[in-house]
DNA sequence: AATATAAGCAACTAATTGGTTGCACAAAAT
DNA sequence: ATTTTGTGCAACCAATTAGTTGCTTATATT
């Protein structure tokens, strides 16, 4: 089952999820307490979330603690980068994008 | 029908035509000739993609070209503006957010 | 040793998704 | 006036999604 990060996002408790761990690692319990559904449809979207590698994993005895991984959010950003340009006016910059477009069609 | 830009910029082939739209307004049978599926495959995309208003219409004769909305973009880069301070390392500053998510759960 | 707790996994289900084909209609070309 | 072209819409379908409940296993607690 091939994960996509937009895919993840997708989702809005997921996009929940993600904001409640990223200011902390956080149990899928404690997690499960902020929602109206059970524990095991959040340990569902953790899953999905851990796939794609968003999240981190880290044991502790019994608990498992979830944390934002930083690095892959980036990756959002990476895309956005390329339309940046445009809502900033540069269309000068954005023909640049076009051409490599352009070149990589052939 | 409750359409969300996350969830619209979650299909890979819809990605595909906003990067295609960016750089100049296309129809929609130009637009179905980058892609192998129908064109009414392709017009399916552009209806979610309109609904959620990431992209605008413009009628020409029988011809409507659809073009990206920079502006609605912004709002997926506003959403990751929360978390940029979590991969520039600036933890002080994402105190600030744990703060007013728990201010906001009382 | 017995019990309670934390978490993952599997099976099931209803709703949604992403594609298809066929049709209708308006605008342009012949 | 007839035909071709560009587009949207509806019905259908298989696959996926997001939830559920029930079970198992491992670690704590008593």
């Amino acid at each position: 089952m091939r994960r996509d990060v937009f895919q993840a996002i997708a989702d809005p408790t997921r996009r929940a999820i993600i904001l409640l761990i990223a200011v902390q690692a956080m149990t899928p319990n404690a997690i499960a307490e902020h929602f109206d559904m059970s524990r095991q449809a959040v340990s569902k979207h953790l899953r999905i979330l851990t796939e794609c590698e968003l999240v981190k994993q880290e044991q502790s005895g019994r608990e498992i603690f979830y944390q934002l991984n930083g690095n892959k959010m980036q990756e959002i950003d990476k895309w956005l980068e390329q339309f940046r340009k445009l809502w900033e006016g540069r269309f000068n910059e954005l023909d640049k994008v076009l051409l490599t477009i352009k070149s990589k069609k052939k």
